[in-house]
DNA sequence: ATTTATTTTTAGACATAACTAAAAAAATAT
DNA sequence: ATATTTTTTTAGTTATGTCTAAAAATAAAT
């Protein structure tokens, strides 16, 4: 068995993880609010279990093995949001702390029951995808911005690599997480896009455009 | 808060303190299957949290804020054994272990809640009354052989004071807890009782009778 | 009333999972 | 290319909650 704290980094890696990309440990200790050196022990524990792939310095990612675990960790948390919300009246908005607690509880046969008792649902009540019992979860549809089409809308929802350079260029240009962006116009000439963030019109180099991670609804 | 390891231990005094008796430090450690060495620590620290009244070689009983607190989580525990078992299907014999993991979920409103959804049950599936929110519970009807009249039927749940004479003394008439009784007669002369054990007669001098602790239905 | 046995406590060790401070490696800037 | 900054790791400390072994207190038996 894994202990609770073990699950916690596996749910973070994986939610951390985008892409392809490695998973840096400073991203973790911000993540559990923690400091890098308790998570660069964590991570030489997991590593041996065999739940993630480790390098010193290189960063991390899921193996297959631990990828499973925090899908089915997320299935539980998910399940039990469905429950707090559908079944005892909670607001979509107060069950995030008690399902923090709910997912770590321990039964297989607990969650199949729930699982029927809810009749299976696909989506939790922030409208995230419940991972099947196998681990099997709905796509993201995340993509880069460099291959929306014209007229696409998505979501803002990471970078691909975080380069403080293009860090503090969307900053400055008061670009976050969770903007709402629609694609106007692609220069053919540059490949720069011409998108519309938050009712502002904003042109992107095609680098950017490589880097930014959008998610859409198709 | 507390931790999980506090609550257990409130838990097992709470269950095993019968009457006015003080509980012993061998009673917690074979309940909770622990080493005697590791409750005379935690006791201490308990006793320090004004949970429970504790002196050295002298047993240790719940403060009213202790068992106030031993209460709510049974309450919990009953709870959710009766979400499990008359919501989700499962049988009342498979429910504890889960539980004991879920009488540790920490949020008030999920307690109210869940009590709401279940229509305030007064019994869980084994039978046991629930708690109330502040912490009323109905009780066992427990009472010393002693008080029962003629007919009356009962079950033995536990010895007021557990001198290793009386406790051989049952242990070679083959009565133990659970045992069900009734009593036959009771003789004036020497108010020694007759009673039925396992439908088997036999008769308990008045001393005895005065230490025997017996659950009653009325 | 002493001796013997049992119970309880203390003292010291260990695992887990966090921390701080310092060293080492990698990334960035000049 | 070297220096500076940032990130990551290592080493050592701490708190919690368990353990074993030994000491102290209490209870039981002769």
């Amino acid at each position: 068995m894994n202990s609770q704290s073990e699950e916690d980094y596996l749910k973070a890696v994986y939610h951390l993880q985008k892409e392809n990309s490695a998973v840096s440990t400073n991203d973790i200790a911000d993540y559990l609010v923690m400091k890098a050196s308790s998570v660069s022990d964590m991570l030489k524990k997991l590593s041996e279990k065999k739940y993630i792939n480790y390098q010193k310095y290189k960063g991390t990612s899921l193996t297959k093995k631990g990828k499973l675990i925090a899908l089915k960790i997320i299935r539980k948390h998910r399940l039990w949001e469905t429950f707090l919300v559908d079944k005892l009246g909670f607001g979509w908005a107060e069950v995030h702390l008690i399902a923090e607690q709910l997912e770590h509880i321990n039964s297989e046969e607990l969650v199949d029951k729930l699982d029927d008792f809810l009749k299976h649902p696909k989506y939790d009540p922030h409208g995230d995808p419940i991972p099947k019992k196998d681990g099997k979860i709905e796509s993201l549809n995340q993509k880069l911005l460099v291959d929306l089409e014209i007229k696409e809308k998505g979501i803002i929802t990471g970078v691909k690599k975080g380069t403080p350079s293009l860090l503090n260029y969307l900053d400055k240009e008061k670009i976050k997480l969770g903007d709402k962006l629609q694609v106007i116009e692609i220069i053919e000439f540059d490949h720069s896009f011409h998108v519309k963030i938050n009712n502002k019109k904003i042109m992107l180099s095609e680098k950017i455009s490589k880097n930014l991670l959008v998610e859409t609804n198709d």
